[in-house]
DNA sequence: CTGAAAGCGCTAACAG
DNA sequence: CTGTTAGCGCTTTCAG
């Protein structure tokens, strides 16, 4: 350590401790020490600060989210999550892991060294990954399924499901899907069920792939714009896509609702839908709660009173808004 | 600790650590050590295993961001901060501390045990209290002034002065000032200095104040409208009253640009000013290249290659959309 | 299969 | 004013 580079162990720790004016020690030694740590590259090192301290009641849980399209969900989800450690009233810091899609082995290498850890976001991929390896660490999967984990989800066939009825219900015929390439098995489900529940009321269903942004988005409302036989309902996979889409109709001069209908999942701000260009009807996806349960999750793994094949499913709802009506003996 | 619950010291370890296979404990020892950690209440110390296991080179920055209205902007400015991170090649773990405006003091009790600490959305209460205090902790501040620690700027005088200037090229007469209780004193000087150009060139400029939110944009562009005598250009200080503001003007059957331009300050996602209903024109807040200021500049800090009084000031730029033309001499 | 012992890097008494 | 010492809670050899 720094030890070597001058005087002595202990001087060092008050030195770099800042305490040096009311210890009085003497401009020389500070000089010392300081130049000595510089040339050394010395970096106090936290963990033993920590552990002699005991600066340790404190819970350090990591959260790992992919640094694509869905950085900007990480707010609602934070938003959540810091609530519900308020609420708990344990001291608990969140330390934010980003990693690529698929990728997650990369940057999950030292779990051990967290209390706890939430997972969100793991592709497919990612999930093997996981599935194939012993953690000896609290772990809860956001959004996900497994039979080996502790995970927290939302109904995704409810998710297809909801808004295909809905559509029936206000009797259109005409539906288009506007996705994105799949991220995660869940995005196939919601796919596939509204699918199932529109073609099997007779409803005519395309789909438009496009990146999940709102760049996205306007490039396939453009493209709905031309489709053969034009659409009366949309079904889109993100609130982005819809604002892209949003825009594309109104460049064209198409009026949602009256020219079609939208059903967002709602995946983004509560402001955002409400305030687009024509506030945007969702099945919200409840990210906030689902955050809340992610911790109490952690905490009653910590505590033993759950063990990890443990699921939780929070209910879902459609908010209507101005982009499509509720169903019709409701409104 | 667990030890003294049952058997020994390091078959605890074992256990816990889930070795026991490779290390043939039998199944009663380990039932023993589990109902005992459980009923114990045993949390392994992250701190110790760090430290032991000499996980331990890998940095920790602390990020203190407010929980406000201001929450969302995190994610630019994490996306910075993580991509400057992955060019710098260091391991470097973040933890995000979210903290009350004026309430700083209250998280940042533990500032010791980070090797460093990046302070967002520091209120003028806030900033006295870290004035007053002494950290002996490598601090940067974003976007904030101060003569005690390192900060990360933007020149706060110009978001004002740019947009008017461009009001008065285009030859504009009656502004207004789309405005919310200042969190920071940055913000004041932004609307002074556009106050002090345009009432300068001639410009007669009113203020409504709002909640900072697209609720509260809309409820400020409500009152737009009633304006006497009614304004020919507005600029407003954030993204999402921009996005509120222009909702309330398209119910109102009243056009951007044609009826009156807008230039925002740019601090929301570039997609969201992109695809807004009329794409919105604003002076942009680097947020990105600013976080990867600080993240810089907590590096050279560590390596004493700058010493605290220090600041750095990024160039902003106006980027013209459709809710505002750019210099006529430009365009 | 399990215990004893050492030591990670640091800070806080307590003596010099 | 500065050095010595002990020990934070854990894991890891190494002997039983």
């Amino acid at each position: 350590l720094a030890r070597a580079a001058g005087v002595s162990p202990s001087t060092v720790s008050i030195v770099m401790g800042g305490k040096s004016e009311e210890r009085k020690i003497p401009m020389i030694t500070q000089t010392k020490v300081l130049t000595a740590a510089r040339e050394l590259g010395y970096r106090s090192n936290v963990a033993a600060k920590r552990l002699r301290t005991q600066m340790t009641e404190s819970l350090e849980i990591a959260v790992f989210w992919a640094s694509d399209f869905r950085a900007p969900m990480m707010v609602r989800f934070l938003r959540g999550l810091q609530e519900e450690i308020l609420d708990s009233k344990k001291r608990c810091e969140i330390v934010i892991h980003t990693y690529q899609n698929n990728m997650l082995k990369e940057s999950i290498l030292a779990l051990g060294i967290y209390n706890a850890a939430i997972i969100c976001n793991a592709s497919a991929d990612d999930l093997d990954f996981l599935e194939q390896n012993k953690f000896h660490v609290p772990i809860v999967l956001y959004n996900r399924h497994s039979d080996k984990f502790c995970t927290v989800n939302v109904d995704d066939n409810r998710m297809g499901t909801l808004p295909a009825e809905i559509f029936v219900a206000r009797e259109h015929s005409r539906a288009v899907i506007l996705t994105s390439d799949s991220y995660f098995p869940g995005m196939d489900i919601r796919v596939e069920s509204f699918l199932r529940t529109a073609t099997g009321a007779g409803i005519q269903v395309q789909q438009v792939h496009q990146e999940n942004s709102m760049a996205g988005g306007y490039e396939g409302g453009k493209r709905i714009c031309n489709l053969q036989p034009f659409p009366d309902c949309i079904f889109s996979m993100s609130d982005a896509m819809s604002i892209g889409a949003l825009r594309a109709f109104s460049e064209a001069g198409l009026h949602v609702p009256e020219n079609l209908e939208l059903i967002s999942i709602g995946n983004g701000d509560r402001e955002i839908e409400e305030y687009a260009s024509t506030s945007i009807s969702v099945v919200h996806l409840p990210m906030e709660d689902m955050a809340k349960a992610c911790f109490r999750m952690t905490q009653e793994l910590l505590s033993g009173s759950i063990e990890p094949p443990y699921s939780v499913e929070l209910p879902i709802v459609y908010r209507a808004r101005e982009s499509c009506g509720d169903f019709p003996d409701r409104q």
